[in-house]
DNA sequence: GTCTATACTTCGATAGAC
DNA sequence: GTCTATCGAAGTATAGAC
């Protein structure tokens, strides 16, 4: 029952557990944010990792599979760190900086354009994206009301699509070397969170 | 002197104004949007537009030939409908309605994505995207003024951000099927349109 | 768990005939 | 302007030895 999947044949698979399993996803990883989707083949992602090609089918069947667990385990790496953003003492600005993670940001990027046309991940992602969404209301909407926030006017939910949309934005757009107008919008977030939670801590 | 580029071989190219260079072009286009930059191979985009894949080649050098075609195709297309847009009753309303279209928010993130691994794409996508920001912010500085929105406070390039941002963000998560606060964030942002400019015609 | 060997497909790109 | 023919490289995936 380790297969994950639809079970059709029965080739053997490596262990979850595994390091070298973990090495092909890292290496994965790598080239999906230096090169693209595109880039992150079964030859490229094993000459990354220092392995022989055939090793990614032993691992995952398929190439879907490896991005499925490169969704999975991103997925889960990103709920953790959320779920500690949500506890610190200033749950809005942490919110904030963890969504303006480069890493993170320009690897949402990239598995959303590969999910685009890939049904499975797509639908992996979109799983993803409304759990972490909703528990980032969960936790927020007590915070924003203490904050004078009325729900009825701006709801958790709009102010979070929000937040998503604009970090993500303002890091894509920073790869790209497209930067017109990221001084102001940085300048009128940071206003708004100081107005909130104070000013940003230097340390 | 009708070669792109750097000009190294003597091959002979297409006129720029053949018609079927354009159907290529409008085959790569559907092909970007409905199975993303991976699909947009010589050999698929002559079977879509019912040609043999050496005439792709013909036309464009490389396949970056021919992604910058598009990327320039589509940018003057923009241009013109952002100016439509800018010079219009409602402009606000109408750069949320343009930016807000599926086909070409869907356009702009897969060249995004793709333009994030190839140089010469990704110089020109931003080279777009700056022109488009600073007619954008300069059409725009005026009006809100007289909506009575503070440039100290509310910079007109900070709201453009803004409005890219989130038009982007909820054309791209609609696509994934992760809807989780758009319905209260729509409802927001028509809130916003109305006070400055009026409820939505339904014509 | 990792290797060699291999089958088959699709890719970008070019040369040269018509 | 479009065709036939063709190259070498890279892709996914599998079988079976060690």
């Amino acid at each position: 029952m380790r297969d994950s999947g639809t079970m059709s044949t029965t080739r053997r698979l490596g262990a979850e557990d595994s390091a070298t399993r973990a090495a092909l996803l890292d290496a994965a990883r790598q080239l999906l944010l230096e090169e693209g989707y595109a880039a992150v083949t079964s030859r490229r992602v094993a000459a990354r990792a220092g392995l022989k090609p055939q090793l990614v089918h032993y691992y995952f069947r398929t190439m879907d599979d490896l991005f499925l667990a490169l969704v999975r385990r991103g997925g889960e790496q990103y709920l953790e760190r959320q779920a500690r953003a949500l506890a610190s003492p200033r749950p809005l600005r942490a919110l904030w900086e963890l969504s303006s993670d480069p890493a993170g940001a320009r690897l949402t990027t990239e598995l959303a354009a590969l999910a685009n046309h890939r049904k499975a991940i797509r639908a992996e992602l979109a799983a993803y994206a409304g759990r972490i969404r909703r528990l980032q209301a969960e936790a927020l909407a007590g915070v924003l009301a203490g904050y004078g926030i009325d729900a009825e006017v701006v709801p958790p939910e709009a102010l979070l699509v929000l937040v998503t949309a604009l970090s993500q934005i303002l890091v894509l757009e920073d790869t790209l070397g497209a930067t017109t107008g990221h001084a102001e919008m940085r300048a009128l977030v940071e206003r708004c969170l100081a107005h909130y939670e104070g000013p940003a801590t230097n340390g």
